[in-house]
Parts: structure tokens; C-alpha cells; sequence
DNA sequence: GAGTGGTCTAGACCACTAA
DNA sequence: TAGTGGTCTAGACCACTCC
């Protein structure tokens, strides 16, 4: 597969052992490794290179960062597949227009005195009700992104009471809010990107281990010029490329094409 | 400063003491420091949390991955101040109004054939010279992206020939690219985010080491329905939030808010 | 049970910074 | 020169998957 890797430059400022094994890695899969295929374990890979496991493992976590590898424990290192282009943006991303699309679903929906900190986003007093969706994205049958959508109680007085939290009802009181939030007439959004990682409960919603790299997408939605909903959206990093603005200008962008020109 | 770590909850799928770690370790700056506050050493906070150095590492790693903490060789571990919101989008970009904003600095333009990938990704035979344009994002002079907008040749025919890379023309070059680029009215752009690692070439213009993470944005500019441009464009994801869209809608949101809430 | 990645340890040496 | 974070090692045990 590879040869053993020689002592990195050593005169001036050494290059560190893990980010030259990066290096002869990613040239080796990119030239004899497809999509869905599997590493030698890393033991073997280890001894091939003649370096520590932990090392090796180094330069493994920066190409898992990359999104060019995928790990599972019990089974081995694979190659993964390109990142999946996930369109941002509120003709995208089937909200307000719930019913038309079907790329996302609900996990539940509480209604609660807002924290003081989300009360602040919101621009609303500390402690006024506000009914949170959680519910998640998917893309081609997978989960790319939870999210939490904030909806401040004021901000839909036409919302039915709470029905004391039947058994199997959260789902309906998420499709109420959702819709109550659809008649709104959503007509502005302010959106940021940065990087996160996922905690507990986000992790399980997107079925990865805690610390799992995202993209945390957070979008302020206006109606006539008021603040009427907050969303935090954490995608996964690994498998998702945010898309933005008009959809599909030209093609799509290989983006290591232009990086390493 | 916090207490020694109690072992993990031991009985059902232990919690990682790394994971717990961070725990401990974000309630703890969150409460008792300030930006800019250096923590003890690495030896002394694994001994008082009775741990490995390596695995006191691997909980700093996740919180250096967050934004939260930021560590210098030589220095310490100091907390981070919170990142910076940087409008991306055309307006926002200094560009194609280039000669209005101070927040780019061009480093170099090179002209020279298109390498496959990059020609495939403009939409150009392969072999077609192609004017790249490397430069900085600057915000409160702070070194932010390094840039690299490849434009074909084709797009800007009245571009000056090239002057043979006399000494200290490469900056001319590059303002005289932007302005030819300015002057074809770009009326499009379709924009993609994604998580990768800054390599060594894009490591050095950000002043930081090779691996550390970035956001990619690549940008397609078009004018007249034609693809003129592209931008690939590299955030440092350690101190950048993105922003999108509606500039200042309301407010600026603290993402933790709404995450932890 | 065999094989995989995930976690953790205890130690070593290096490169960088500041006094 | 002393102190910091960065790298690397050789080993151990665990949780998970598959046979």
C-alpha cells in the first residue's frame, strides 16, 4: 500500500512524524482507495509506518476531520464518501413551507419559561413561555443536522393551548407550532456558521459520540421586522457541505480542486 | 479552582473521563475566569484532576476546538475571547468594491495553465491560463481567511499582459485583476461552507500551524449567466463566526444560549 | 473468541517564550 | 535557564462487531 515513512527533513524546524503520515496518506488513498473501502487496522498500519499507534492515530484524526475518513469501532477505517451538499436557507429548508417537504422530522416540541440567556436572543422578557421544536434533518435517508427552533409564545398567540402532554401528542404540538410559525409570513433571516462540537443530547439526536465536530447554524427569522423565531441548527461536519444563496449557479465545486491548485 | 474528577458513573457506558473532563473544566472557566486569563499548566491541572497529561490534552483539545481556550507553546493555556462575526457576501467582501474596503490585503497573483481539477471546476478547457489571486481577510487586524480567487483569463480579455513578475508587481497584478473582475458587473454568486484543515501553504498565511481547522467557503461569481470566478476562501474556525444574509437583523446571537438551554 | 477502534497511562524529549 | 505546550513512545485495558 505504502512505503515506510522516512525520518521527517530533521535540519530546520522538523516537520512532526503525524502530519508527514498525513501527508503520505492522503496521497495513497486518493490514489488506491475508493469510496466505502477499508484501512488495514491501525496496529498494522502503525507497524507499516513504524510509528507509535498513537501517532498514527493522529494523522488518522486530522483526515477524520477532513471528512476523508470514517472510523467504527468493531469494524475497521473506511474511506468516506464525498460530503453531501445540504442546501441553507428558508426556500431550502422546507420551513416555513413545512408541508411540501419531507427532509425533516420532528422529535418533540416543550413549551417553557425561557432561560435567561435564550430570553435575550429572543428579545423578550426572561422567563416568558416559549415553545421549542426539536426535530432533524435528513439527506438521502440520513441525518445530517438537529435542531432547536425557538419560538417565542407572544410570537403566536394563535397557538391552541398546551394539551397537557399526551402520550405521542409532542409531535403535533411541533407540527402546530410549525404551522402557527408558516402563517406568520416569515420575511427576513440573519444566519452565522461556526464550528461546535456536539453535546450529549445532540449527539444522540445525530446518533454520533459526544464531541462529534459540527456546524452550528444559527438563524434569526423576522416578520414584519419583528424577531419571531430563533433557530440553532448543528449539522454534522464529517458528511455535510452547507450550500447557500442561488441554488445550483453553475455545478458543484470539488473543493480540494481549487485548494491544492 | 474545581475539584479532583470523581471516577465516571462506572456502571452503564462510562462516560469518557476526557468528556467528563471538558464538563468540568467549561462550567469552571465559564464561572471563575475572563478572557484572556492563562490556567495552570498542563502537569499541574492533570495532577490535581488525577489524570494523564494526555488525557487533560484531549479534553483541551475539544474545548480549543470550540472556541473556548487558545494555547501558546511556551506561554499557556489562555481563555479565548469570544469569535468574531465576519459578514460574508458580496457587500461585505470588499469585493467586486474593492477600492472601498481596507479589510483585504492581496499577498500575490500568480497566471499560469489550469490544472485539471481547477479547469473542471470552472468550466474551462484544461490548460487555459488562469489568473490567481491570493490575499488576506483582515478584521480588527487580525489575520481572519486567506484567499485564493482563480479567474480565467477568458473572463477578463482586457485584462494588461502580464508585466514578467518584476519584483513587488505582483500586488498590481492582483489590484488589476480585482478591478477588471469589478468592472464585468458580477450578478450571481452560489456559496458553500465546509470544515477542513488549513495546509501547510494556507497554515503559513494565517500565522498558524499546519492542521489547524478552517472553514472552507467556495465562492462561483457569476456575471452575465457565465461563471467568471471562484474563491476559495479558508476562515480560521477557532476565532471566525460567518455571517449570512440580512446584516444585523436584530442582534448578534450568543450561540451557547440557546444550545445549553 | 478474535479483531477492531476508543481510552488511558507514565514517561521522555523537543521547540518556543520569557526573565 | 526555567517553564510552557507540542510531539512521540510502548504498553495496557475496554467496548463494540462479527463469526
Amino acid at each position: 500500500m505504502a512505503v515506510p515513512v522516512p525520518a521527517a527533513s530533521g535540519s530546520t524546524v522538523p516537520e512532526p512524524k503525524y502530519w508527514h503520515l498525513r501527508t503520505v496518506l492522503v496521497r495513497t488513498i486518493d490514489g488506491e482507495f475508493s469510496t466505502g473501502q477499508v484501512l488495514p487496522n491501525e496496529r498494522e498500519l502503525a507497524a507499516r509506518f513504524g510509528v507509535a499507534r498513537a501517532t498514527l492515530r493522529q494523522a488518522l484524526d486530522q483526515l477524520e476531520l477532513e471528512g476523508r475518513l470514517v472510523r467504527r469501532r468493531g469494524i475497521g477505517t473506511l474511506i468516506a464518501a464525498p460530503r453531501v451538499g445540504v442546501p441553507v436557507g428558508r426556500s431550502d429548508e422546507g420551513w416555513p413551507s413545512t408541508s411540501r417537504s419531507q427532509s425533516w422530522r420532528s422529535v418533540d416540541c416543550v413549551s417553557a419559561p425561557a432561560p435567561a440567556q435564550l430570553a435575550r436572543s429572543l428579545g423578550i422578557p426572561a422567563g416568558e413561555t416559549v415553545h421549542t421544536v426539536r426535530r432533524l434533518r435528513l439527506v438521502q435517508g440520513q441525518i445530517m443536522a438537529a435542531e432547536s427552533l425557538h419560538v417565542p409564545d407572544s410570537a403566536v398567540p394563535r397557538l391552541p393551548a398546551v394539551p397537557q402532554l399526551i402520550g405521542g401528542a409532542e409531535n403535533d404540538r411541533a407540527r402546530s407550532v410549525l404551522r402557527q410559525l408558516e402563517r406568520l409570513g416569515v420575511d427576513g433571516e440573519s444566519r452565522s456558521v461556526e464550528l461546535g462540537v456536539a453535546e450529549a443530547g445532540e449527539a444522540a439526536l445525530l446518533e454520533r459520540p459526544p464531541g462529534t465536530p459540527v456546524l452550528v447554524v444559527t438563524t434569526q427569522y423576522a416578520a414584519a421586522g419583528r424577531l419571531v423565531a430563533l433557530a440553532v441548527s448543528t449539522y454534522r461536519a464529517d458528511t455535510c457541505k452547507l450550500t447557500f444563496g442561488e441554488t445550483g449557479l453553475v455545478e458543484v465545486t470539488p473543493v480540494e480542486a481549487a485548494r491544492t491548485a
